[in-house]
RNA sequence: GGAGAGAUGGCCGAGAGGCUGAAGGCGGCGGUUUGCUAAACCGUUAUACGAUUGUAAAGUCGUAUCGGGGGUUCGAAUCCCCCUCUCUCCGCCA
């Protein structure tokens, strides 16, 4: 959540960025609250202190058996008194807190200012788009001539935006993830985690996804939330905790399945695999003080593009507008993989620094070494990246004419053979 | 799932209605001694929020916090109820 003390500091600031991020103002109807609240705080406080001043008055005149119904009286208007304003105190905050827990983040001044994803900016490329001579398939068409997806049977026992993969392509996501894994955690020093991927109201609040976001969610039978990214568990690590300052930057990776309803998707990506209720990721969390967050923003992001560098696979990175930008963070960049089947660029890894925002959420410090202060760490998350976009990404790039898929260099040793065929010619 | 025992500051651990934000120890920080290190000794050492002083750094006062929530009481770390988690034993189980 914002600092609310920051917003009370520089007037304007909130209500841009919420124009910013196509939101109505809220800030004059927060500081309302947090006054009404405040001031209501300060009343029961001055209360209290009556009543403790009062009840030791009580304890000596006990002991020293003095007469104590005057006291009592006193201290009985009190209760009542007490009470009511902290029934009113806890409406209050109540109001205050609903509306400051639905508040997306500030976005940085480094952001694009726009209405939608036509305002993002791009700010560099890898590679040429192939030069196919027969027209490229989309990555469903490639697979089912394969035979080896299909969405019917997932549709007929799990509903639909599930998918079966079988033979090759199963080992495709798994040679895929466990190549990203290697890298991030050999290569780039990200520490490998395995996570819950069900977690409690209380961890989804802390990283964003709760309340605003529920809908989007799976919820149990035991009323905890399938994870929609591990980014969710990875950045709860510390929830809680005061960090030493020295162990910053923390880097995390875990693949994981997600898990996300896509209840405001109906429509969008019905075709192929694009857009399911469930998908592999491999993602990446840092954990870091502010001054380190900028830095490694950047690294992370190109830990990401590393992954489709080395795998040869086109792609553009740009920044998100105001408009296009997730809750809870401040800047992000998406990386943005060429589809020849689709002839566009779709996302496949999205890199978020989300300063203190996050951090607040979670209570999650750090003892600021200089000062002796505990501050809130910033904390950054990333897909590096979507492991069943970047299989997509993989058939349509690397389709053949005669219906096979060659498999890129660099990840020949994890899948095996240098080549996809069809089982049945 | 059943039975029992627990949860106290950065950590260990006392406290069993008021003098307890909390003994003692460890650790941390500052200092004395010292050729250096070590040791010894002295001092200091929670967080959040509010009010107030100050340009600020910071100070002063207050409120809350002993796993979480509720209750009893003039007053709760301490008594009662509910919940969560941990440990031990039993059952079930990949």
């Amino acid at each position: 959540m914002i600092d609310v003390s920051f917003v009370r500091a520089n007037p304007e600031i909130l209500d841009v960025a919420l124009k910013n991020r196509n939101k109505p103002p809220l800030e004059k109807e927060l500081l309302a609250l947090e006054e009404s609240y405040r001031s209501l705080q300060t009343k029961l406080q001055k209360i209290q202190e009556e009543r403790n001043a009062n009840s030791a008055e009580f304890g000596k005149a006990k002991s020293k058996g003095l007469e104590t119904s005057g006291l009592q009286k006193i201290m009985e208007a009190l209760k009542i008194e007490m009470s009511e304003v902290s029934n009113a105190l806890n409406e209050a905050k109540d109001r205050f807190f609903n509306l400051l827990h639905t508040i997306p983040n500030i976005p940085s001044n480094e952001c694009p200012i726009g209405p939608n994803e036509t305002a993002n900016l791009e700010i560099r490329k890898f590679g040429e788009p192939r030069k196919f001579n027969f027209k490229p398939l989309e990555h469903y068409e490639i697979s089912e001539n394969l035979e080896m997806m299909n969405f019917d049977k997932a549709a007929r026992i799990a509903g639909s935006r599930f998918v079966f993969l079988f033979g090759d392509l199963a080992r495709l996501e798994r040679s895929l993830a466990q190549f990203m894994l290697d890298i991030h955690t050999i290569e780039n020093g990200y520490q490998e985690v395995y996570v819950p991927l069900i977690l409690e109201k209380q961890a989804m609040f802390g990283v964003g996804q709760f309340p605003k976001f529920e809908e989007d969610l799976f919820k149990t039978t035991i009323g905890s939330y399938l994870i929609p990214t591990a980014e969710a568990s990875l950045t709860n690590i510390h929830n809680g905790e005061i960090l030493s300052e020295k162990i910053l930057p923390l880097r995390y990776t875990a693949y994981t399945p997600c898990f996300r309803s896509e209840a405001g998707a109906a429509g969008r990506d019905t075709k192929g695999m694009l857009r399911q209720h469930q998908f592999g990721k491999v993602e990446l969390v840092s954990i870091t003080t502010p001054g380190q967050a900028i830095q490694e923003h950047e690294r992370m992001t190109e830990c990401a593009e590393g992954i489709l560098k080395k795998l040869k696979l086109p792609f553009r990175t740009v920044v998100l507008s105001t408009g296009d930008m997730g809750f809870s963070s401040e800047k992000t960049y998406d990386l943005e993989v060429w589809l020849p089947g689709q002839n566009a660029y779709r996302e496949i890894s999205s890199c978020s620094r989300c300063n203190s925002f996050q951090a607040r959420r979670m209570n999650t410090r750090f003892k600021n070494e200089k000062t002796k202060k505990n501050e809130f760490v910033h904390t950054l998350n990333g897909s590096g990246i979507a492991v069943g976009r970047c299989l997509i990404a993989v058939l349509e790039n690397y389709q053949q004419n005669d219906g096979s898929v060659e498999i890129p260099t660099a990840l020949i040793p994890y899948f095996g053979k240098e080549k996809i065929s069809p089982t049945k010619p």
